[in-house]
DNA sequence: GCAATACTTAAGTATTTGCTTGACAATCGC
DNA sequence: GCGATTGTCAAGCAAATACTTAAGTATTGC
């Protein structure tokens, strides 16, 4: 059973690591295995799988293993959540722009 | 002197913080002051100006001092550093199926 | 001047984190 | 079957993290 959590906290958490976002970006250039994406991190197998974990725990990617193989791949909607507490912040903050442009009427 | 970094691994060190996000959501509706800052959170004002510290040194928010009053602002450019890192790992994730409906002339 | 307000700084602490090693399990190629 | 490949699990550990308390510094109102 996968995880669908996408969950804000455990999303930005995730993200909150560099050797996790470096696994994001890989796979954000499609599918691949667990000690393909091990190869050029600096870490030991065992570590990498923790990251994973975490990372489909968080709902950022998933993966299903055939034979002996783990794949992993992005799931999307975890990116998104992250895009859209942003984009919240950024328009709370840009709406806040424009009111203050009504009674001003003039930009900073 | 206003730090600018905007650096990719202090954003989103900044961001893996449940309170520190919980600061910037704040801030997002206008500048405020420290202890109003704090005021909600159900933690003393020294571990918030500690927060305040690695939000301003990531580049998310910025602060200026006026008397004894510091206030305390979003710095949009830190929330885009962000957003575009999300949108550049999307992108190069929805550009690998464009190139796969070009070969398979279907959509999924 | 003096007390209250609004931070600031430093030191200490409990917990979390990212990592390692080592043992184990499953599967593939031959 | 057997060795190599691919991954999993469980301790254990050093460093980082999020807090606390306590003492200090400015600034404001009266």
């Amino acid at each position: 059973m996968p995880r669908h959590k996408a969950d804000i906290d455990l999303v930005f958490h995730a993200l909150g690591d560099r050797t996790r976002r470096a696994i994001v970006k890989k796979l954000s250039e499609g599918p691949i295995s667990v000690s393909r994406l091990a190869e050029p991190l600096a870490i030991t197998l065992a570590a990498v799988v923790q990251h994973l974990q975490i990372l489909e725990e968080s709902g950022l990617i998933r993966s299903q293993k055939v034979g002996r193989v783990r794949t992993c791949s992005i799931e999307s909607a975890g990116l998104s959540v992250a895009e859209h507490w942003i984009g919240e912040c950024k328009s709370i903050w840009e709406g806040r722009f424009d009111r203050l442009g009504d009674l001003l009427n003039e930009s900073d």
